[in-house]
Order: structure tokens, then sequence, then C-alpha cells
DNA sequence: AAATTTTTCGCAAACCTTTGCGGAAATGTT
DNA sequence: AACATTTCCGCAAAGGTTTGCGAAAAATTT
């Protein structure tokens, strides 16, 4: 195990000061080519990387970000995970990733570490049971930006960027409601998220406002079991004609019921789901759903990132647009 | 934007030296109870958090691992994040997430985007077109410890964390032969991956040894939709009655094969997949497959890096033991 | 050739923490 | 009371980098 390769030695290597390679390094005016070349060939040679903790410990500006989501195996998470690593990348950034199991302590866990860590910003993804949102408060104080994506707090003046979650629970339930499905059976998630107020709430008022006798039955799962079990229990004694799934994690499971119950889609029931993409493409027929792509809230969450990065710190609401993809199932 | 809490604020507050508050905080046997209550106290009330940059130029130890993979969207990585996470956090480690996009060159950046940060360790599944893997070597020797897993390069004397390929993909053509199924197609991923290799060695090896007549017919797929394709090509000319899909993107493709040829499972074709778990259930009939835990392979991989960092060093192949999970394709 | 400007580089402090060592004060021993 | 021991704490250096400032060397102008 070599000494680690440091500006002192290159330095003493070529009979400079350690300020003088650091700028040459750096392309300084004020140094000559002809010792920027040597420097910089040598450094090359050499392998020299920066010591980022001395470079942070110095300039107070960090190249990390932190990502907080509930959990990493969930498509959506990952897909917005993804973009926002490519982008980072690009920028020189590296990201610090953190799932907090949807449990608000170990989230406060991961924050601490993320400011520990002194990241140049957060992107989080509040836990379900989210406490008193003004802890965020202390940290966006103390000058650590943070953009809210997902699923985000009840705060004025931060900084979020969602699903067009209204718009996707509208179209979803306009679509319904021009297919003329009577009795549906509307399958929400943990009610403690604000996703599940706010989707559920244009949901209902879209039915209100555009079929007022329709009366969807609402039911809320937090696991792909329990929406399993939710619509075998509905078919004992009812028989909608569609259901509508909040999630792809409520998707699988009233798939799976439609397998115990061997239901046909789209004849004995139609299904319209709000997903990511991937999950609806597995089944036979396809799955007619309205997409919320966690990519594209990735990227843009990133814009947001580096516009505020930039000076741009006013706080922003980003809304991304939702579209309806056809499959066969309704 | 206040001023940051540093030992030194805490120090002047309570008219100690620097010193002697960095070890009241360590509990260090030199300070008395007394002082170290006030300290204790104080920091507590002020939020004080090390800067871990000073910390680590300082003591040269980093709590960070690095975490490379081809992508992160796939649900075997993702498991295997998923439990790196778990363990890295509850030992107070952070993880440096990288994806290389399975291209050799962004693999490079990502390995000096960790030496850069001055990791404690790599987890490192390699991209499909692995170059020279003495480049590896440059890395372990300057005392950085990488644990490969998954995809793993051609090198003696390192560390790695396996799937049992061979044995996974024995099982599987067992359980094909045991089945009696005579005609079978085999669709295995990307050649270059030291997967496929090992995985399409056992599975004829064990053909040739237990049923050399059956005579499977090995194509390759790199993305689901060219398993898509080449199933339904196949089926052109040809009349298997088995599919074997060495991956979750294969099998993913085969499926929707199966709903464009409107084949029955397993009464038209039987199915068998390798995978880690998750996608085989959401058909209709489960699909069988052997298992290859990301998520416990994540844990071996955890607990080799600690035992490596624990000073262990001496390099370790470790196989995680494949089990078939019975569904109702075959 | 002297004076001025420009080019090129080094000194030293600062960022915050850890830690070996030494010293003062308190306590204990003859 | 003189000494030895223990308890408690501070000094200062080190880790690698950045950067304001000053100074020597070179180039230019008088």
């Amino acid at each position: 195990m070599s000494q680690p390769i440091t500006l002192k030695r290159i330095s003493t290597q070529l009979n400079l000061s350690i300020s003088t390679v650091s700028r040459a390094l750096k392309n300084h005016p004020d140094i000559s080519e002809a010792t920027k070349r040597k420097v910089k060939e040598l450094a090359e040679l050499m392998e020299y990387e920066p010591n980022s903790y001395a470079v942070n410990l110095r300039t107070n500006v960090s190249k990390v970000f932190g990502l907080i989501v509930p959990v990493i195996t969930n498509l959506f998470y990952e897909s917005f995970i993804s973009a926002v690593e490519e982008d980072a990348r690009k920028l020189g950034f590296t990201l610090m990733i953190l799932q907090s199991g949807n449990d608000s302590m170990i989230e406060i866990d991961c924050l601490k570490l993320c400011k520990q860590n002194r990241v140049a910003g957060i992107f989080l993804c509040c836990a379900a049971n989210a406490t008193q949102p003004e802890i965020y408060l202390k940290y966006i104080e103390s000058g650590l930006p943070i953009i809210f994506f997902d699923n985000v707090p009840d705060l004025d003046s931060c900084n979020k960027v969602c699903p067009a979650d209204e718009e996707a629970a509208t179209i979803a339930a306009n679509t319904i409601i021009h297919n003329n499905k009577k009795h549906v059976l509307a399958i929400f998630g943990n009610r403690e998220l604000s996703i599940t107020g706010k989707r559920m709430a244009a949901f209902l008022k879209t039915f209100e406002e555009n079929a007022p006798k329709f009366n969807p039955v609402v039911k809320h799962a937090d696991s792909t079991l329990k929406a399993r079990q939710i619509t075998k229990d509905y078919f004992k004694s009812k028989q909608p004609d569609h259901i509508f799934c909040m999630s792809d994690e409520i998707l699988i499971g009233v798939m799976k019921a439609t397998y115990d119950l061997n239901l046909k889609i789209p004849q004995d029931i139609s299904i319209l789901a709000i997903s990511n993409g991937f999950i609806p493409g597995l089944f036979n027929p396809a799955i007619n759903y309205v997409e919320t792509s966690g990519y594209k809230l990735g990227k843009l969450s990133m814009k947001r990132m580096s516009d505020h990065l930039n000076g741009q710190t006013s706080p922003h609401v980003i809304i991304q647009p939702s579209i309806l993809v056809e499959g066969s199932s309704m």
C-alpha cells in the first residue's frame, strides 16, 4: 500500500510549491503554460486524485447529494433514482442513497447522516407516517436545500416536485366515466400518504361533478396482499364492473385476485391503474394506466436542484403532467 | 444561515479547550464525568454534528461505501442494494451508488469517483463488456477493498460473492429433465457476461450427462424485446414443449410472446426461469423459478466487506446457494 | 540604466478534527 | 511536610487543499 498521491508529493518532485501545483492543475492564470504542462503531465502520470475530504473541508462545498426514499425496491423510486444519478454524475456529483423504510424516526437519522456528510442538497420523499414537517424547516433554514418529491410535506414555501396527482386521478376518473363503468371498486393506498389524499379527493370530485350517480366504492390497501384480499372479499357479495388501482403495488394485488377469481379482463372486469409504466405491461392484456413517470420526475428534480444551487432559491412547486396510456384492459 | 456548530464553538462557550471537548464527546477516560456531562449536554442542545470531512481527513477512515451496478432499475440489483444499505446504515456507513450503464468506460469513471471520495470499500458488479480486469487490481493493491458480486471478473485472488450460477443452472436443467421435456428452447443473456457463460455451461453439461438425447436449443437475448422476438420466431417452425429463461428480463419477453402466440401455460408450453423471485409471481399461473436472491447476496456481500475491514483480508469466494421455487408453470 | 509594469510563484493561514505528550492540580503515601 | 501518584486538561502538530497577499524575477517602458 504505497503513499497516497498528494499535491505535496508532486510539488517536491518538481521543486515547486504546493500552491503552484494546486493552481497549475486548475488553470489559474498566474501560472505559466510551461509549468502548467509539467505539473499536469506528472499529475496524470501519478494518477493524482484530489482528496475530496480536504477539498470539502477547505472550500465547504460538497459534491454529494443525499437522496432519501421510503424503500429502494420500488419501480417508481428506482427510475427516479436512475434519472437523478445520470444527471448528477454528469455534473460531477455523486449520490448518497438512504432508505427510511417509511419510518419517520429512521428518516430523521437519514437526514442527520446527510447533514453530517455535509451534502450539497437533499432529495426527499417523505415517509408515510411523517411527523411534524417543521423538522424539515430546520434543515432548510440552516442552508441545506431540500427538494421534496412524490410524497411531499404539507408545507408552504418549499421546493416540491410532484406527479400531477390530482390530474392523474382526474384523468383516471374521467376515463372510467366515459367507459360508462357504473360499479367501480377504487382501491387507494395508505391513507397517511399525501399522495393518497390528493388522488382520492380529485378522483371522487370528478365523479361527483361528472357522474354523480356512479358512487365508486373506496377501499384502502397498504400492501399487495391487502389489495388482493380486499378484492376477493368484495367479490363475495358484489359484482363491480371496474377496478381502479392507485399504484403498482395495488395493481399487482388486484391482478392476483383476478387470477384467484378467474376473471377475464376486460370482459368480466375492466381495470385502470396509476403507474410508472413497467408493471401494467407485464399482464395479458396489458393494463391501461395513467402514467406518472419516476424517470421524468427525477430529471425535473435534478433540474430544480441545480437551479437552486445556481441561486434560484425561491421555492418552486413543479408538477409533472400525466398522460393516459392505453392497454387493453378497458 | 447561522454559523456552523464546531468543537471550537462549544469549547469557547464552556471555557474548555477544543481537545477536551473532543475527548469528552468520545468518552475518553482522561475527562472527568462532570465535564463530560456538561459538554454532552451542550453538544446535544446545539445539535452538534461532527464534520465528517474533517474527521476523515484527520483519521483517514471513511464511513462511505461505493456501490457500482450496471443499472439500478433492475429488481435483482435493487434488492441487493436494499440489503446492503440496511446493514451499512446500522454500521454508521452510508452508500454512494453509481451506475455504469454496462459501459466499462463509465465504470472506470465510477471507480475514480469512489477513489476520489476515499470510500472505505467498493461493491462492484462489473459491466457486461468489461475490459481488462487488471484495472481492478490497481485499486485493490492501493488498499481499496473491492467486493465483486454477481457479474465478477475472471481474476483469482479477489473477493467475490456470487449466486450459485452453476448450481442454479444445474437445478434448472435437472428439473426440466425430470419433467421429461424433450424439446427445450433455452434463452440465455448477453454472451459477454460471466454469468451467462457459467450458467450456460452448467446447463448444457447437465443435459449431456443426464439426458444426452434431449439436445436443448440455445438462443441469446440481451433484452426483453429480443427474447420476445426470438420466441415468436422459433415458434414459426418449431413446437418446443419447454422454455428456459436465464433471467427476469428474458422471462418477461418470453411471457409476452406467449401472449402473442396465445399459448396456455403449462399445457401448451412449460416455463422455468432463474430469477430474484418477484416477477415470476406476477404471472398466471405463477412461473417456477430457481431463486437467486439479490437480497441474500447483499447481506452476504456486506458481511464479507465488514469481515475484510476487520482484518480478514485474504480473498474469499462466497457462493449463495440456489433453491427451486415451485409455481404452476411446469 | 533606472524605473515601472507584468509575469510567475511561494508563504502562511484557514477549514475542523484527532491525538501524543506534557503539565498543573488534586489526591494519596511516607 | 516532602514526595509520588493519579486525575484532568491544554498545547500543538498533523491531515490535504485553497487562496489572499506579498515578493522575486522577467519584461517593458522611460
